[in-house]
DNA sequence: TTAAAACATGACCGTTCAGTCACTCTTTTA
DNA sequence: TAAAAGAGTGACTGAACGGTCATGTTTTAA
């Protein structure tokens, strides 16, 4: 639950980094944090392959020479542009696993696919951009500057394997398909969804949306107890 | 159901293109095809944007003038190169919604959706690796080369959602989401399933997948009748 | 048969890009 | 405070790219 939203530079310097708090410690997250934050909307209206470093560094109000102090390359920039939402999305969902291996009940499983629900739409809230940014990308080749993203997209169909396995262990699932095929299932229709909706400005309605994904999760694994007693 | 699987080229001459069996148009349609299937790996491996038309060429063993004799440019390519699939995938499409359109029983709508479900399972056998290049574009940006597949995206989900509105108006579906909606999640499971299944060479099964699409599909549709009586 | 159109080729051109570097200024550390 | 490391800059370089074109060949259509 730590509130680091700061974007880690690929390259610090060995010999004089600086104290924690000190002037240069600070310049280099300046510096990252410009960076990344001109490079996020020029990746999403073009495509990160087409985009070029001088357009980065453009936008940022940075020199190239500057560019290539933090990072060594746009392969290093899309890793850390994303290092902050794939330690926020992985942390949940480990958290989501713990509690769903220590819960007793069913009830306590729905509680913990339900408190997933949010910390996952928080993180959704807090960077859309990123989210949308790795929606428009995850399924790229795995060469070049996206294969950050790509290795996320990985890992979040294994996190949602591992989670679909426990509650298909404990019989909840009404489908009689595979953890694995169950948890891609889920991914791909909460994936579009979410693209879809962040495509679209006017399509609003937000709550319509989320309705739409708890439901179909809660839908899927209504096989024991009739969801009423969670908290 | 013509068994048209041949790309037309970008640009045709106007003055004397030939006859339609002569040298002339015979050697067009060799050389788009060449250039066609030898983009496509290249466009699978390394994504469309980073493939030059240099590339394409080589691979092609065609000179970089006559690429450019047939094709105004790479988006050009791609957009030819996508019609065959594009044709088959919406004429399947519309076939499927004048079906339902003149079903009259609950069980000719199965039997529409069906049938659809086994075209659609042909064109994937046809033309599995423009498919997989399909999945992995689909949600670029649009700008550049890829926006005739961006295109194509836009059209399956209008596509997806005409048929599900069908559905929706005759009561048929378990969920009380829109129609929107529902299309936008099966459509995400179902491509995903498709990717995932794609990208990896060794999880063979077709069966399991076929079987977890068709199982999604109709699970959520078995309002009234239950689907014993179809053909 | 013949003139015009289409075709094939790859050298060529102007542009753009990634990455480097010399130079200057700032910060650290002892 | 002084020496060394870090930081900022933008010009520069070599490679690569998209697109063109001059040249020579083949096909068409009359």
């Amino acid at each position: 639950m730590s509130n680091e939203k700061s974007y880690a530079p690929g390259r610090v310097p060995k010999q004089r980094p600086g104290k924690v708090g000190g002037k240069r410690a600070a310049n280099r997250v300046e510096r990252t944090r410009a960076i990344c934050e001109a490079a996020r909307p020029l990746f999403l209206q073009r495509g990160v392959e087409t985009v070029t470093v001088d357009e980065i560094t453009q936008a940022a109000n940075v020199a190239k020479g500057s560019f290539y102090r933090y990072f060594d390359g746009k392969q290093q920039l899309v890793r850390s542009l994303f290092e902050p939402l794939v330690e926020e999305f992985l942390s949940a969902m480990q958290r989501c696993e713990g509690r769903l291996n220590a819960a007793a009940s069913t009830a306590e499983v729905f509680s913990a696919y339900e408190t997933l629900a949010g910390e996952l739409a928080l993180v959704l809230l807090q960077s859309p951009e990123s989210v949308k940014l790795y929606l428009q990308e995850c399924r790229a080749p795995s060469e070049g500057a996206r294969v950050p993203i790509r290795e996320f997209s990985e890992q979040v169909t294994q996190a949602a394997i591992s989670l679909t396995e426990v509650a298909h262990q404990r019989k909840l699932l009404r489908t009689n398909l595979s953890a694995r095929l169950t948890a891609i299932t889920v991914v791909g229709a909460t994936e579009n969804l979410l693209f879809r909706f962040l495509d679209r400005n006017d399509l609003g309605e937000p709550h319509e949306v989320t309705g739409a994904l708890v439901g179909m999760v809660l839908d899927g694994i209504r096989a024991e107890d009739p969801p009423a007693a969670h908290s």
